[in-house]
RNA sequence: GCUCAUGUAGCUCAGUCGGUAGAGCACCUCCUUGGUAAGGAGGAGGUCACCGGUUCAAAUCCGGUCAUGAGCUCCA
């Protein structure tokens, strides 16, 4: 059943928005519609699907809206599964909800499915949507719904039933010869679903639960249009070529070697040049800012490790330890116990007071090898980890000041898009309730001093504070998390740190961890991923590239450089015997922003030939003319 | 850790039916001295991840281990 709605005046991809029942010019029962329509818009035929608000409004949903993808991925798993039943009808079906990014169907079955029977599932999958088959809603009782899936011999289906409260009312959704019990909305039938891709196939268990049944799960993506999926596919081809692993094999800035381990990562030159530019750079920051940095120790004894609660709730984390003379020691799987000693080791004041210390500290934890991934997800890393340590009232301002700190430093790697997350007290968490208050209280003040849009999750707190986590969203719409400030009113009582106050008596600090970065590696490899390689000029490990093109320009070729080099720009000179097109190529493929060509010409009017990487040939300007040039690009973001 | 896939030269990859290895790039030498993304010739480089089994014979088939990849689970 389809219905003729006329919309007001707007285009098709800004409607997605409420409409209200008197909106919708007809007397249906949605109850027992079909949940999608078509609606006309502007006169043109628009396919839409609905879902009913607890107002009972209707909601009508496009493509262009998350309910609109959610709500035609979820259809097109239900293709899916039809399409696998009717290929392979022992297989038994689970769940397939939409996803962020289209969906996927867990299946029982024995055999993995090869690549060759997702291309036959997907075969069927035409045939049935060009059948058009509808999606039927029907109600039915749980028990009715019992017996539905038990005649249908769908063990799991029953099990989901059998969970659920006696007298409840539940939907089934039919296509064709596939009932899937289902809360829906669906779309109209299967013709709509226009243009899909299955993607990949996996393992996973059964309800999420490792102790459970590996289930086959099959993940695929549709869109209304094949433009559309075409757009999506090269989204993740332009994906995998900014893979930091890919790239960072290219440009030859990092490796993990079997002999060494996996998850331990080995800076190679141009990457520690990198990494060391970095760490400059964030050292004179904190300098400026009112830091002390500080150095500790890799390893710790089992007694530090005890007080500080890690070997109660952290242990399966950290590497086995070291025995040493009777005593038991441990790679350090976090900086905190370190930098709260140093605190110790001396009596504080209040006018001390706010400390802040940070340091570039390299940790160890143990990951389970599955979970291992490249830069960002390894065994040994190095955050760049501070404690504030201060009064509470001056927790405002430090975290006012915090949060601009961190954005001045993202801004200067070139990210601009960020989402910002506030998570609040879970359920178990420590501390008072008045503390917890207070410092949700100070995240969300601080966060609206300086107008940032920020999203709450509510309970998502680590148990010990309340924190605001950074995320950097680059061209593909991906997002990275590096910065994460965190309260902690676990560790400054486990650890009985303390200040003097005014009334002399000794009080109990606040105590704030941060990291910017996150961690050395997990920045890194976001860098590469973000600008695809291509740096911003002031941290590339070589900025010039100065190609003579005959070897009778070599020594002119070096006068340029020399002058680079006086003033710290990083400049190297191409003299292998090969055309100029080959040294171009190679410093094209290296990424090397500039490329200054030197001949007969230039050697005779003190010029350079200007070759901007991804820009192309910029013309003859004379040396100092260029220099000046390279030197603003560089200076422009310091 | 679990499921599945993969592992051949520094890199990217061929290698059919089981008969102990190939290409391109990179590297080295020589020639070429050039004008905006690969000039030419030659050379060197491999215990086919590792261990075991089947076989007259294994890169190839089987088992195990390790590593990597995609997910799952986990993630202070």
């Amino acid at each position: 059943m389809s219905i003729k709605i006329t919309l007001p005046d707007q285009s098709i991809r800004e409607y997605a928005g409420l409409i209200t029942p008197n909106q919708v010019a007809m007397d249906i029962s949605p109850r027992l519609a079909d949940s999608a329509i078509v609606a006309e818009v502007n006169g043109k035929l628009v396919d839409m699907s609905y879902s009913i608000q607890s107002d009972s409004s209707l909601k009508i949903h496009t493509f262009s809206s998350a309910e609109g993808k959610e709500v035609y991925w979820h259809s097109t798993s239900h293709l899916m599964a039809q399409a696998v039943k009717t290929l392979f009808p022992n297989v038994k079906v689970t769940i397939g909800p939409s996803i962020e990014n289209g969906f996927y169907y867990d299946f029982d079955r024995v055999e993995s499915f090869t690549d060759e029977e997702l291309l036959k599932i997907e075969e069927k999958m035409q045939e049935l949507s060009r059948e058009n088959i509808p999606y039927t809603r029907k109600e039915i009782c749980r028990n009715e719904g019992i017996k539905l899936f038990q005649d249908l011999d769908e063990p799991y289906k029953v099990e989901i039933l059998e969970g659920i409260p006696e007298n409840e009312t539940l939907t089934i959704y039919t296509n064709g010869n596939f009932t899937d019990l289902c809360r829906g909305p669906h779309i109209e039938s299967t013709g709509k679903v226009k243009a899909f891709k299955l993607l990949k196939t996996s393992g996973a268990y059964w309800r999420g639960d490792e102790r459970n049944k590996m289930l086959k799960r099959i993940y695929g993506i549709s869109f209304p249009t094949s433009k559309e999926l075409k757009q999506y596919l090269s989204d993740l081809e332009e994906a995998k070529k900014r893979d930091h692993r890919k790239l960072g094999k290219e440009l030859d800035l990092f490796s993990v070697a079997d002999e060494i381990g996996g998850g331990l990562i080995l800076w190679h030159p141009n990457g520690s040049l990198m990494r060391n530019i970095i760490e400059q750079y964030w050292k004179e920051r904190h300098w400026d800012s009112g830091y002390q940095l500080v150095t500790t120790p890799h390893i710790g004894k089992a007694e530090l490790w005890q007080t500080s609660g890690h070997l109660g709730f952290y242990k399966e984390g950290m590497f086995a330890p070291i025995e040493v003379e009777g005593q038991e020691y441990y790679l350090k799987p976090m900086n905190c116990p370190f930098h709260i000693m140093i605190y110790k080791n001396s009596m504080h004041s209040y006018r001390e007071l706010p400390i802040r210390l940070a340091e570039l500290g390299t940790v160890y934890r143990y990951e389970r090898s599955g979970t291992l991934h490249g830069l960002m997800r390894v065994r040994g890393f190095t955050q760049d980890d501070a404690h504030i340590i201060c009064m509470p009232e001056q927790v405002n301002d430090e975290v006012e000041r915090l949060l601009l700190f961190s954005m001045e430093i993202l801004k200067k790697f070139g990210f601009k898009d960020f989402q910002i997350y506030l998570s609040t007290k879970p359920e178990g968490s420590v501390g008072a309730p008045e503390d917890w208050t207070m410092a949700e209280n100070a995240l969300r003040k601080a966060l609206n001093a300086q107008g940032f849009a920020f999203e709450v999750d509510e309970g998502g707190g680590a148990f010990y504070g309340p924190k605001i986590d950074i995320k950097i969203k680059d061209a593909l719409n991906r997002s990275w998390q590096c910065t994460t400030i965190q309260f902690d009113f676990n560790l400054p009582e486990r650890f009985k740190m303390e200040y003097i106050g005014p009334d002399n008596q000794p009080h109990r600090p606040y105590m704030i961890h941060r990291a910017i970065f996150g961690s050395m590696e997990r920045f890194f490899g976001t860098l590469i991923e973000f600008h695809a390689g291509n740096f911003p000029v002031w941290m590339c490990p070589t900025q010039v590239m100065v190609i003579p093109v005959g070897e009778n320009f070599e020594a002119y070729a070096k006068e340029v450089q020399a002058q680079l080099k006086k003033l710290k720009i990083r400049a190297e000179i191409d003299t292998a015997s090969e055309k100029i097109g080959y040294k171009i190529r190679d410093a094209e493929m290296k990424k090397i922003p500039y490329m200054l060509i030197v001949g007969q010409k230039e050697m005779e009017s003190n010029s350079v030939s200007v070759r901007r990487h991804t820009h192309g040939d910029m013309g003859m300007i004379p040396v100092a003319e260029a220099i000046q040039k390279i030197q603003e690009e560089i200076e422009s973001s310091l």
